[in-house]
DNA sequence: TTAGGGTTAG
C-alpha cells in the first residue's frame, strides 16, 4: 500500500494493529507507532487504544504503560485493558490501584481484577472482590471456580458451581472437569462430564482434552475410543494440544500403535507431542524406537527439554541400553543445553542399578548437586535388592525412613528387607513404628474397564459386589498354576505370618483380582488391560505370565513405571524390570 | 478489554 503511494488512514492503522497483535511481536507495533507519527495522525483515543491493546496483547507492559500515561483522556475500556495487562504479569497492587480509581466499573473490570488475584493464587482477595461485585456474570463465576480449582480447593469450587447465580456454559463445565483432572480425581471428572451431557450442554475441544487426560490416567480405553470417535463426528480440528492428549491417551491405555498413528498424522508437532510419543515408547520398553524418535525430533528442528530426557533415559533404562543412557545423560547439558534435574538422576540410578552397576549408581547419588529424594533412593534400594547387598539395603532403607517418616512405602521397603533375611523382630519394630506415627502403606490398587465402567480393586478390600465369585475363580486359577509348576514367591509379603497366610496375601493382590475379573467378564480372546498404582509384584508377574498361556489371552498391565504385555507365558519386559 | 486445555523418573 505504502509503495504505491496510497497512504493508510487512522482506521486502517488501527485495523493493522489489531491483526499484528494476534500474529506478531513488538517490533511491528513500534513500526506502526512510527508510522502514526510519520503520517502526522492525531493521537486520538481510537488510535491510542489500538496501540495500548497491541502492547497489552504481546505482553510489552512498559510500552503499554507509556501509551496509557500519555493518553489525555481514558475511558473505562482503556482502564480494563491496563488492569488486565498488569494482572497477567502479576502486578496485582498496580492493577488494584487503577481498579479503585475507576469512576465506573463494568463487569470486564470486576472480572479482570478477580482473574488477576486468582492468577497469583491470592484467593482471599479474589473472593472479597467477587463478593463485592454487583455485576456477576457467567465469566465472574467461572473465574472464581477456576481460582479454587487451581489451588486444589475442590469443595469450595463445587460449592460455587452448585450455587451459581446464572446458567452454566461450556466453560463452566470444562473448568470443573479440568479441576477434577488436575486434582487427580479422574472418575469424578468423568461423572461430571456425564452430568454435563444430561444437562444438554454441548462439549467442545477443551472438554475432550480434559476427558482424554482422565481416560489416560485411568487406562480407560473404551472411554478414550469413544472420545476419539466423538472428535471425528464433530469434525473437531486436531491441533497440537488435542493431538497430544490423544497420543498420551492411546499410549497410556496400551495402544502404542494407535498413538503412533495420531502422532504421524499430525500436520504440526510441538515439543509436547514429541515428548508424549517418546515417553509412550519408553514405557513399552521400545528403547531403540525411543532413540530413533529422539533423532527424528532433532531433524524436525524441535528442541528437546527436560521431559524429553526423562523419556529418553527411562526408555534406555527399561530396555537395558546402558551405554546409550550414559552417553545421553552426559550430553544432555553439554550438547543439548538441558540441565539434569532430580528426575534425570532418578532415571540414571534406575538404569545403572537395574543393570547391576551398583557402585556407579551409588557414586552418582553421592555426586548429585541436589539432595536425593525418596524416588532416587527407592531406585537405589531396588538395585541393592537385585544385587542382594544386605548391608547397603539396610543403610539406604533407614536413610529413606529418616528422610520421609510419613511415607508408608519406605517402611514397606525396610520391612520387606528384614522379612527377606528373616529378621522378624525388626519387621515387628517397623510395623509398630508405622502404627505409632499413624503411617499407612499405600494400598495396591488396580483398575480395569469393563463395559465403560472402571472397576477398582484394592488389596485386602472385599467390597466389590462380585468379590466372592472372583475369589473362588482365583482359588481355582491358583490350583491350576501350581499344577503348571508355579512356585509361590512370598518375598513381597510384609507380615510375619505363617506360610499359608502369606500365600493367600499374594494370591489376592489387586492386580490378580483385576485380571480375574477381566477373565470372568470379557469374551474369550479379548485383551485384558489393567492399570496398577504400584510396581507389579514379582509373584503376580510370574503368575500372570502363566495365566496368559492358560487362558490364551493377551494381558496388558500398566504398573507404576511401565507396560507389561503378557502373551503365551512370557512378558514383553523379558523379566527385566 | 474479562473465564476453561496437553507431556515428567519408581
Amino acid at each position: 500500500m505504502l509503495c504505491e503511494n496510497v497512504f493508510p488512514d487512522a482506521s486502517t492503522i488501527a485495523l493493522l494493529l489489531r491483526a499484528a497483535a494476534s500474529v506478531s511481536g513488538n517490533k511491528l507495533g513500534d513500526a506502526f507507532h512510527c508510522q502514526i507519527v510519520k503520517l502526522g495522525f492525531e493521537f486520538n483515543l481510537f488510535l491510542q487504544t489500538g496501540l495500548l491493546n497491541f502492547y497489552a496483547k504481546v505482553g510489552n507492559l512498559e510500552s503499554a504503560k507509556r501509551v496509557f500515561v500519555e493518553m489525555p483522556e481514558r475511558d473505562s475500556v482503556v482502564h480494563n485493558v491496563m488492569i488486565s495487562a498488569l494482572g497477567k504479569q502479576g502486578y496485582a497492587s498496580d492493577a488494584r490501584k487503577l481498579f479503585d480509581e475507576m469512576p465506573e466499573r463494568s463487569s470486564f473490570s470486576w472480572n479482570s481484577m478477580i482473574s488477576c488475584y486468582c492468577r497469583l493464587g491470592d484467593i482471599e482477595n479474589a473472593r472479597s472482590v467477587f463478593d463485592c461485585n454487583p455485576l456477576k456474570d457467567v465469566i465472574t463465576w467461572n473465574t472464581m471456580i477456576d481460582g479454587y480449582c487451581k489451588l486444589g480447593q475442590l469443595t469450595l469450587a463445587k460449592k460455587l458451581f452448585d450455587h451459581m447465580g446464572c446458567a452454566k456454559n461450556t466453560v463452566t463445565w470444562n473448568t470443573m472437569i479440568t479441576g477434577y483432572v488436575q486434582c487427580r480425581e479422574f472418575r469424578t471428572a468423568i461423572s461430571t462430564f456425564h452430568e454435563m451431557q444430561a444437562q444438554h450442554v454441548r462439549p467442545d475441544e477443551v472438554t475432550m482434552i480434559s476427558l482424554l487426560s482422565a481416560s489416560a490416567h485411568l487406562g480407560a480405553l473404551d472411554m478414550g475410543n469413544w472420545i476419539h470417535a466423538y472428535i471425528r463426528r464433530r469434525n473437531f480440528k486436531i491441533d497440537v494440544v488435542l493431538g497430544n492428549a490423544l497420543i498420551d491417551m492411546f499410549s497410556k491405555c496400551g495402544c502404542i500403535d494407535a498413538a503412533l498413528d495420531v502422532f504421524y498424522g499430525l500436520p504440526k508437532k510441538n515439543v509436547f507431542c514429541w515428548n508424549s510419543i517418546i515417553v509412550g515408547l519408553a514405557t513399552y520398553g521400545y528403547g531403540r524406537e525411543v532413540i530413533n524418535t529422539f533423532i527424528d525430533m532433532q531433524t524436525a528442528g524441535v528442541k528437546p527439554d527436560g521431559v524429553t530426557f526423562v523419556g529418553l533415559l527411562s526408555g534406555c533404562s527399561h530396555s537395558g541400553l546402558i551405554s546409550e543412557g550414559r552417553q545421553y545423560f552426559s550430553q544432555m547439558f553439554t550438547v543439548y543445553g538441558v540441565e539434569p534435574g532430580l528426575e534425570h538422576y532418578g532415571c540414571m540410578v534406575d538404569l545403572l542399578g537395574k543393570a547391576g552397576f551398583l557402585e556407579e549408581a551409588l557414586d552418582l547419588v553421592k555426586a548429585m548437586p541436589m539432595a536425593p529424594n525418596t524416588i532416587v533412593l527407592g531406585s537405589l534400594l531396588h538395585a541393592c535388592q537385585v544385587r542382594k547387598d544386605a548391608k547397603l539395603t539396610e543403610q539406604v532403607a533407614e536413610h529413606l525412613l529418616d528422610m520421609d517418616p510419613r511415607d508408608g512405602g519406605n517402611y514397606v521397603f525396610l520391612s520387606n528387607f528384614y522379612a527377606s533375611v528373616n529378621r522378624w523382630h525388626d519387621v515387628e519394630k517397623c510395623r509398630k513404628l508405622m502404627v505409632e506415627k499413624g503411617v499407612q502403606k499405600t494400598p495396591g490398587c488396580s483398575s480395569i474397564e469393563v463395559d465403560n465402567v472402571v472397576h477398582e480393586f484394592v488389596a485386602g478390600d472385599s467390597s466389590h459386589p462380585q468379590f466372592s465369585q472372583i475369589k473362588l475363580f482365583l482359588d481355582d486359577i491358583g490350583k491350576k498354576l501350581i499344577s503348571l509348576g508355579h512356585q509361590v514367591d512370598m518375598t513381597p509379603v510384609l507380615h510375619d505370618v505363617d506360610e499359608e497366610e502369606k500365600e493367600s496375601a499374594v494370591r489376592y493382590h489387586s492386580e490378580r483380582l483385576a485380571v480375574a475379573f477381566g477373565l470372568m467378564c470379557t469374551p474369550p480372546g479379548k485383551p485384558i488391560r489393567v492399570v496398577k498404582n504400584l510396581r507389579a509384584c514379582s509373584d503376580c508377574h510370574a503368575a500372570i505370565k502363566l495365566i496368559s498361556k492358560l487362558f490364551e489371552r493377551d494381558i496388558i498391565v500398566r504398573d507404576r513405571s511401565r507396560f507389561h504385555h503378557f502373551r503365551d507365558g512370557s512378558c514383553s519386559c523379558q523379566d527385566y524390570w
